[in-house]
Order: C-alpha cells, then structure tokens, then sequence
DNA sequence: GGGAGATCCTAGCACCGCTAGACAATCGAG
DNA sequence: CTCGATTGTCTAGCGGTGCTAGGATCTCCC
C-alpha cells in the first residue's frame, strides 16, 4: 500500500505544482501568458500531464481562484481583527481587500474576472468562496442599518468595493485618490 | 474630386459595417466569437481588409466601445430628464446604467473590461469617454453632500455601479435582487 | 491605350487549447 | 524470475487564433 501512497502524495504534489506556477505566471505576465505550453515546460512535463490533473485550463484557473479565496478570507479576518469598532473594521476590511486586489491582480482576475469554471451564489459553491463571502459579511453586519438585510447590504458593500478594485485596475481610476474613496465609501454605506 | 470623395464615402461606410457587424456578433455571441475570420467573412471581404481600417482586433473593441459610450451618455441623460428632483434623478440615472448594461453585455465589456487601447481617466481620452463621465456627473453631483468633491463622489459611484453589473453578469450576483441592492445604494451615498 | 498606383486576396507564419496513439516504466501473477 | 497487463508519459498533430508578406487585379490619369 505504501508504494500507491507515495505515487498519491507525488501527484498531488505535483499538482500544487502546476497550480502554484500557473499563478506565479499569471502575476508575472499576465493571465494571457499562462499557456498551456509554456505552463508545461515551467513545470518539467508535457502538456498532457496538466490534462490529467484538470480537464482544461479553465480548470487551473478555477484552482487558482479557490487558493486565492482561502487567503482573501485570512487577510480579511486578519485586518479585520485587529480593530476596535464595528466602523473601523469596515475600514479595515475595506483596505484589505483592495490591497488584496492590488497586490494579486491574477489571482483577484482569476476569482472575480475570469470563468474559472465555479459555481457563485449556489448550494454548490465550493467552501472557499462562501466563507470569502462570509467573512465580509462578519463585518458588514455590524453597520448594515436597522431593517436591512445584512445579505443584501453585503452585497452592495462587495460590488462597491469591486467595482472600485477593477476599475483602478484597468486604468479606469486613477490609484491616487484611492484612500479618500474608501473613506467615502465607508462614510456613506456603513451606518450607524 | 468627386470619385476620391465617393471612394472616401465607402470606405467609411465600410469601417462603420466593420464594427456595427462586430458589435452585433459580439452580442450574439459573445466577444471571443468574434475573430478576424469570422468578422472578415460577414462582411464578405478577406480578412487584410480589416487590417486596413484598425490596426488589430483591439482597435475594433475601441471603436465599439466608444459607439457604447455615446449611446450610454444618450441613454442616462434622457433617463434623468424626465424625473422630479435630485434624489429621482439619480434612481433613474442608477437603473438606466444597469439597464443599458444588461441589455448590451458586450458593448459594456468593450467599454470596462476588455482592452479597447483606449485610454481613460486622462488628458488625450477620448471625447465620448469623458462624455459619458460628464453624463454621470451631472447628476451625481446634485448629491455628493456638502464638502465631498464632485468628482470623486462620482468615481465612487460609478464604481458601485460597475460592480454591480459585472457581478450581476457573470452570476456572482443573482439578478432576483437588483431593484432592492439599487435602493440601498442610491439611499446611503445620494445625500441630500 | 498604357503605365502607375491603389486595392484586395491567397497563402502562410507562429501560436493557441486540446487529444490520439505510440512508447516506456512499473506492477502483480504464475 | 519472468512475462503480460496496467499505468504513466511523451511525440505529433488537429483545427483554431491574430496578423502579414507578396502577388494579382482593378482603376485612374496622362
């Protein structure tokens, strides 16, 4: 048994492989550059072997997104934990995230640009996503205003703050102004 | 002179064919089925042809993106006209946003999410960019509140709005609720 | 009418995601 | 220990992509 253990414990290995050098890649270069050829060399193998760990690229960037999510939630929670009052964790959870996005623009692509393949908003979306979602709205409950549903008013806040992270992104706002924005933000939204 | 102005006319006639043909198979269905073969092919020339009017398939994606532009500025400012005071103005500028972005998916991601080469937020963007800002702004700044920069209430506001729409149009947001996540929105950072 | 220039198309490049089929290494039964 | 079966991997190739070089044709002007 311990010789199929082994051959377990290599391929698994070697899959945390390929996902961790599809996303090196994709922060270096750009998700365009994530080839299936180049992904393959990168990682010592023919292109064949990425297809019998995922059924296709769309795949590799589904696993990028669900690793992304994990961290996303522990940097959210991290911010979020060490700071007093429900209003200044909001800030906080509101750097966090587009610091987040900032600093790993392919995986936040991965999870919220590109199709990777994940069901959203479903019974079947996969344990990361929704806790990623749940840790926002630990927070975002707090200050969701008396009569409003804490799910929808999560809802609104996370769009905002996409809204905002993709729009810098693409060069369509301007990184400058980016901490009054927040504070608006923040001001507006959150309520009591 | 006459036959260069004639020679002038088709091919402008032409260019204008070349993007409203894109436009319309990109509808359709969707921006990656609109290669250069196919697009050359519905317009019944070779594929060079359109190497003639654009420098690449992203100048086309511009092209249509600002044609979006100005139809988008048209569409929020009559969406304004016909309501009563600030607060119904920017309801109705709201709806029409998400309104025009569900209706035209893939003129809505020529403008914000893929690479048309356009620039943004800058000096030398073009005028029907800056227009459709202006279109948002003059609305939005009946409510920015006392002491907030018009400007940046609008960036934020436009980015709530961004991230609504794409989340909403690619399942991260379900669609049942988009008329409630609007009122919330437009309560908390309208002020007046 | 004929040469010059504009206009357009055929053919092809390098690359893409993905897969069939050959080959080699490993395993288990006798 | 040997030998067939299974597993694992690679080479080669398919149909597609954006884009372009070079030749053919067509039109205009002298």
């Amino acid at each position: 048994m311990s010789v199929q253990e082994r051959k377990q414990r290599e391929r698994a290995e070697r899959e945390r492989l390929i996902v961790a050098t599809a996303r090196e890649l994709a922060e270096q270069q750009g998700w365009d550059a994530v080839t299936t050829r180049r992904l393959a060399e990168r990682i010592e193998y023919s292109q064949p072997v990425l297809y019998s760990h995922f059924r296709g690229k769309r795949e590799i960037i589904g696993a990028v997104a669900l690793e992304g999510a994990t961290e996303m939630a522990v940097a959210m929670r991290a911010a979020t934990s060490s700071a007093n009052g429900p209003r200044e964790r909001v800030t906080a959870l509101a750097r966090a995230y587009l610091d987040f996005a900032a600093r790993n623009p392919a995986v936040y692509d991965a999870l919220f640009q590109l199709d990777g393949g994940l069901a959203y908003a479903q019974e079947d979306t996969p344990e990361p996503l929704k806790d990623a979602f749940a840790a926002l709205m630990e927070t975002l409950s707090e200050v969701a205003g008396d009569g409003v549903d804490p799910g929808l008013f999560t809802e609104v806040f996370w769009a905002s703050l996409h809204g905002l992270a993709t729009l810098t992104r693409t060069g369509r706002l301007l990184p400058e102004h980016a901490e009054p924005r927040i504070q608006l933000l923040v001001d507006r939204l959150a309520k009591p």
